[in-house]
DNA sequence: TTGTAGGCGTTATCAT
DNA sequence: ATGATAACGCCTACAA
């Protein structure tokens, strides 16, 4: 049923080669028959078999997109700077998420690779490991990670060492002493890496370390950070600010419960979170966060990507993207 | 340099179309060989070349989702939905998305139905118009819209009369006579539906309808919100609730102006948005609204579209699903 | 139960 | 400049 090109050959009076060679611009046709071949295609309405055409080339001008979990506003940002860029690319994305699938990150990878469904992946995630990484590394199909740096792999990641010291700077500078910090246990290795951002900044101004001020949650949800405030309260010495590596929604349960429980944010209690998800202005106060470029990481991943898959770059690429320091109302 | 049905073959010692026999399950393989087959299969750890097998099967088990515009959280519920049902049903997810593009909806349908790219496709969209939802019908791949009522094509939808009817019922049972109503320009039929639900409903309660308290803004932001406050503050006679059927967002807006122009909410001014966005329970005082049931419309819309594709159903099906009045704090 | 053979719609390599 | 022809890797009658 569907126009093939041989239906278009057919009325031509040429061979499907020929059609095949007009459609795909090739060389080494003369003017007459390709407006010919041309005209009748569009009059059929004619669509290559991308199928067809996959088989022959062995490329199937799609990329994978593998996500941890569609509900993270961070990963739907990323994925909105991977699609509004790649409109002038012209690859389909095919979407995965590994929320309560069988298959880990890696095995999907594999199978997508082997599967020859994919000539390119982007993987959005903070916590895969270096074994799994190695996986990627092994299939022939191209990859790249977003939101974690990896020396094995090309990537595009921020510094989160420093997202985090700007953070502690800027609560130092205003006087607080006492920060009480709230990590997650899901972030993986950039939360290590805020961690460390942190003390680095309490060391550069000798303001003292201290452990009990260290508070972890499991996930990264506003729920968190309601159920983390207790906490905060009973922790000795009494904080007068709490940075929120473990993200914006977390800081925003934090001060949520704040609220209603009497204490004035930022006056009784300063808080900075981590990402500036869309969310951080809708709070009142707005939250005053660290900012990932969300949009810029997909844009890069999938113009990296495709260049790698087009031949146009070769070697590792790690790019480091910075964060910025958004100043809002909350600290 | 993959490992191909013949491969397998070679070191089984059988042809490669017993291979895709035990590949796929079929009958009549003696247990001998298919054990033989499974075990060489998994040492080589092979996986079908899924082009080639589309090309002979003539179908691609992909099917794909068209959305607007993916900054939007009701279009990204709607795919979350899609996104964990399918889990169990095994379909590759291809996502597109039309903001900004060359194509229009319709066109891109019939793009990708030509290129046999997909078995089904999914649109989630409010606004398409009947002229561009015959070409979805034209096309044979089976199609599914989610979002907006229409009785050429499967839909999945709310009844957004009785979700506005129940917001309005609810302010009026709270005493407010002058409601404003802040609708969206692009929203399409949904947002008719809502009107007139708002009309039915003061109807009913003998409240009289007046034209100067409708207000309309272009899109569907934050930004919106805010920016209508001043057109709400001018309204005469002055109302003492606003529903807002353009969504929560610009509802979220109108609060946040609300308030920082010392307007208490909800007692100098009562708000009701619509779709329950997980932003609504951010805002504080967080918003009373109309819940629309979005993983479930894209729960429904994956089962019936696959339920279409393998057969199992027929006839035009049509879902209404009941909206939710939600009551928080803002009205 | 298994092998043979042809086809799915393109692209690509030769000839011509 | 165009036509034959052989892949691409898999599936499916049909034959054996």
């Amino acid at each position: 049923m569907p126009v093939t090109l041989k239906d278009i050959a057919k009325r031509a009076g040429v061979t499907s080669a020929t059609v095949s060679m007009v459609i795909n611009n090739k060389p080494n046709i003369s003017e007459e028959t390709r407006k010919r071949v041309m005209k009748i295609a569009k009059e059929l309405n004619y669509y290559p078999n991308v199928i067809a055409r996959g088989l022959a080339t062995r490329r199937s001008n799609a990329i994978g997109v593998i996500v941890p979990n569609l509900a993270s506003s961070f990963v739907v940002r990323v994925l909105q700077g991977i699609k509004s860029t790649n409109r002038d690319l012209d690859y389909t994305v095919l979407l995965f998420d590994t929320v309560g699938q069988r298959e880990s990150e890696s095995q999907l990878f594999q199978r997508l690779s082997r599967e020859r469904r994919i000539d390119g992946v982007i993987l959005i995630s903070s916590t895969v490991t270096d074994d799994e990484l190695n996986i990627f590394r092994d299939e022939s199909v191209p990859s790249m990670v977003v939101a974690r740096k990896c020396t094995t792999l090309d990537c595009v990641y921020v510094n989160n060492e420093q997202g985090a010291r700007d953070a502690a700077d800027y609560l130092i500078g205003k006087g607080h002493s006492v920060i009480a910090c709230v990590g997650s246990a899901k972030l993986g290795l950039p939360m290590e890496e805020r961690l460390a951002g942190y003390r680095a900044s309490l060391a550069a101004h000798g303001v003292p370390f201290r452990q009990e001020l260290m508070i972890t949650v499991d996930d990264d949800g506003m729920a968190d950070g309601v159920a983390v405030f207790e906490k905060i309260r009973a922790l000795q010495p009494a904080p007068t600010a709490v940075f929120v590596p473990a993200g914006d929604m977390v800081a925003i349960g934090i001060i949520k419960e704040a609220k209603k429980q009497e204490r004035r944010v930022p006056q009784d209690l300063a808080i900075v979170g981590y990402d500036d998800l869309p969310a951080a202005e809708v709070i009142e106060p707005s939250l005053t966060t660290v900012r990932q470029p969300k949009l810029e990481m997909g844009d890069y991943a999938i113009n990296m990507i495709v260049d790698k898959i087009e031949g146009r770059e070769s070697g590792l690429k790690q790019k480091e993207l910075p964060t910025k320091f958004i100043i809002r109302e909350s600290a």
